[in-house]
DNA sequence: TATTGTTATACTCTATAACTATA
DNA sequence: TATAGTTATAGAGTATAACAATA
């Protein structure tokens, strides 16, 4: 997720913190998922998925239910409001792509879409290659 | 100071984080720095503040040294491991532009330069005008 | 045995408020 | 009175390790 200070500020507002926010996205592209699930999708530890999913079902974003068949297990799934905000998040999500290129010559827009796509093939062959490092003395 | 992956985890291996090193870079380009000098540039509060230079002086990056008019104020200031490693940063950094544009052809560049400015300006104006802002129901 | 999620513990970043020393 | 920095307190995100329930 794409986030602008406004839309951090927007969260705040919803009584949501910047991690809760990518939860809530995940939750919203991938339907009821496991905690585990979470966990390997943001790349955080299952105490931090517990902490957060405590923070969103407390304030009605969320709540956990049983997986059908894994009794070990919990499918975090949204509450109405959790799913309307996510909505909503989705909504601002677009609304801030038309911000930033909305009018723009498609001439200019393509050539700049090439030049990222050009950036980030190198940021990703170059970041296992040639990890840079700060050199110690 | 545009941090990747990479370059977070060599942080660690120094004994850095994010923040403490975003300090160091501040200090880098200003030099010897009163700690509200610091608040300002990185928009933290003062105890923040505080806390950081405690930690960067418990661990040999910095010293508060007495402003020369001020009694009030400490300016924080490098010792040279503080500086070496700073300079270390700043070469990182360089490297890691050559990673992203080096031998990139010079028309690609430009092209991608322009929409990038334009991008940024959008960005700029937008958001304060048209803040997105998370939908209540 | 391996996995899911919790409890226990700890560290870091962050903030506001009250306070001390100085300007 | 105002400012620089600290102490006090609090909350959020993050991690590892030990544990219980279940697979």
């Amino acid at each position: 997720m794409l986030l602008n200070d406004d839309m951090t500020h927007s969260l705040a507002r919803d009584g949501l913190t910047v991690s809760r926010a990518h939860l809530l996205w995940e939750l919203h592209h991938r339907g009821p998922t496991t905690q585990r699930g979470l966990a390997d999708a943001l790349d955080v530890s299952a105490r931090n998925i517990t902490g957060l999913v405590d923070a969103l079902a407390g304030t009605g974003f969320v709540t956990r239910e049983p997986h059908p068949t894994d009794r070990r297990a919990t499918l975090v799934t949204f509450t109405r409001h959790g799913e309307a905000t996510a909505r909503a998040m989705e909504r601002d999500q677009q609304e801030f792509a038309r911000l930033l290129f909305d009018g723009m010559p498609a001439q200019r827009f393509d050539c700049f879409a090439r030049g990222l796509d050009d950036v980030l093939a190198r940021l990703r062959e170059g970041s296992l290659a040639a990890a840079p490092e700060v050199s110690r003395d």
